[in-house]
DNA sequence: CTCCAGGGATGAT
DNA sequence: ATCATCCATGGA
C-alpha cells in the first residue's frame, strides 16, 4: 500500500467533493473512497494535510510523479486559490459566496470521464447523477479494492461504444442513453480527439463540444470548467440563474441567455468558472427550497417559483 | 418562435 | 401510498 501525506492548508475536500463537479466519491472511514483515472484511492483530510493512499502505482500515476503528484494534480492543489479568490468581484453575495466555499477546488477530471458523466447530468439532480455514475461505473468499469470498499473505474468510451442503448438505459440513463452512446462511438472511433481539442481557444473549444449529442451549453461549460482547466467558463443551471437573477438582476424586466453570458463574462472574469462554483454550492447547500418557507405564506401555487424562469415559458421577451 | 418528451429520486400531502 | 417537482437537451 502507497501512502502519501501532502499539506494542503487551503483545502476543503468535503466541499470539493461534494459541489457537484464530481459525482463517484463516496464517505468511508473518516475519509473518501474514488478513482482517479484507473486507480483506486482513499483520500482523507487531517488538520492542514491531505492524506492519500493507494494500492498500487501505475503509468499514469508515474507520469504525475508518483501518487503525491497524481493527487496534488487531480485536486488542483497548486491552484492559487488565494489570488483567485482576491480576483472575484466585491459584492455582498460573492462576499457570502466566499466565506462559505473556503478551501473548495475546481478539480482536474479525465476528459471522457467528465463529458460522459455530464452528458448523463442533463435534467438531473445530483443525488441521481451519483446513482447513473454507480451503475455505469458497475456495469462496464473494472473492480478494485481499497481499504476493504469496492470502487468501479469509470469505463472506457471504446467499452461504452461496444454496449447497447438497452444496456445504458438499465444503467438509469433514459434518453440519455442514446446521446451518450453516440458520443461514445465517436470518441472510440476517433472522429474527435479529445486529448487534441485541448489546444482550441475557448470559444473554439465550446463549438467543438456543442457538435456533439447531449451536449448544450451548460454541460459544454462544464467540461470546459472541469476537464480542460478553461476557469472563465461559467455554466449556468437553474440554481446559478436564480443567484444571478436575484443578486444582480433583480428589477431586470427582460433577460434571456444571451444577456446573462454577456454578463458574467464581463463580471466575473478570469476565473468566473470558480466564482461560478463557489455560488452554485452556496446557494445549493444553503438556498433550500423556497416552498419550506414561502409556499402557503406568499400564496404562491404549489410552490411554484415567483420569478419567472429562462426556462420557463412566456419568460423569454425577445 | 413555442411546446414538450424524458425518468427516477425526492419531497409534499 | 400517491402526487408533484426537479432538471437541460433536442426535436417537432
Amino acid at each position: 500500500m502507497e501512502r502519501i501525506q501532502i499539506a494542503a492548508p487551503d483545502f476543503d475536500l468535503a466541499k470539493t467533493l461534494d459541489s457537484g463537479q464530481v459525482f463517484h466519491w463516496e464517505q468511508a472511514g473518516g475519509g473518501f473512497v474514488g478513482t482517479i483515472g484507473d486507480l483506486a484511492i482513499y483520500a482523507e483530510q487531517s488538520g492542514g494535510f491531505l492524506k492519500a493512499s493507494c494500492r498500487t502505482l501505475n503509468l499514469e500515476c508515474k507520469m504525475h510523479s508518483g501518487l503525491e503528484g497524481l493527487v496534488s494534480s487531480y485536486f488542483a492543489l497548486d491552484h492559487p486559490l488565494a489570488e483567485i479568490c482576491a480576483s472575484f468581484p466585491n459584492d455582498p453575495t460573492m462576499d457570502a459566496a466566499k466565506t462559505f466555499c473556503r478551501g473548495l477546488r475546481i478539480i482536474r477530471q479525465p476528459k471522457w470521464e467528465c463529458l460522459a458523466t455530464f452528458i448523463c447530468s442533463s435534467m438531473k439532480q445530483v443525488a441521481h447523477i451519483r446513482q447513473i455514475s454507480r451503475k455505469l461505473r458497475e456495469r462496464f468499469g473494472e473492480f478494485r479494492e481499497i481499504n476493504d470498499n469496492r470502487v468501479y473505474t469509470f469505463p472506457s468510451a471504446e467499452t461504452i461504444a461496444a454496449g447497447s442503448e438497452k444496456e445504458l438505459r438499465e444503467c438509469a440513463l433514459g434518453y440519455r442513453a442514446k446521446n451518450l452512446l453516440a458520443t461514445s462511438r465517436q470518441v472510440a472511433s476517433g472522429k474527435i480527439d479529445l486529448e487534441q481539442i485541448g489546444s482550441l481557444s475557448d470559444a473554439a473549444l465550446h463549438a467543438r463540444l456543442r457538435e456533439l449529442p447531449g451536449v448544450g451549453a451548460k454541460v459544454a461549460n462544464c467540461v470546459m470548467l472541469f476537464a480542460y482547466e478553461r476557469l472563465r467558463a461559467f455554466p449556468i443551471d437553474v440554481w446559478i440563474e436564480r443567484v444571478l437573477r436575484e443578486a444582480y438582476f433583480s428589477r431586470a424586466r427582460k433577460l434571456n441567455a444571451g444577456r446573462l453570458k454577456a454578463f458574467t463574462e464581463r463580471y466575473f472574469g478570469e476565473h468566473g468558472g470558480y466564482a461560478q462554483q463557489y455560488l452554485f454550492h452556496h446557494a445549493r447547500i444553503t438556498g433550500r427550497r423556497r416552498s419550506e418557507k414561502a409556499g402557503a405564506a406568499r400564496g404562491v401555487q404549489n410552490g411554484r417559483r415567483c420569478g419567472v424562469s429562462l426556462h420557463d415559458k412566456g419568460s423569454r421577451v425577445k
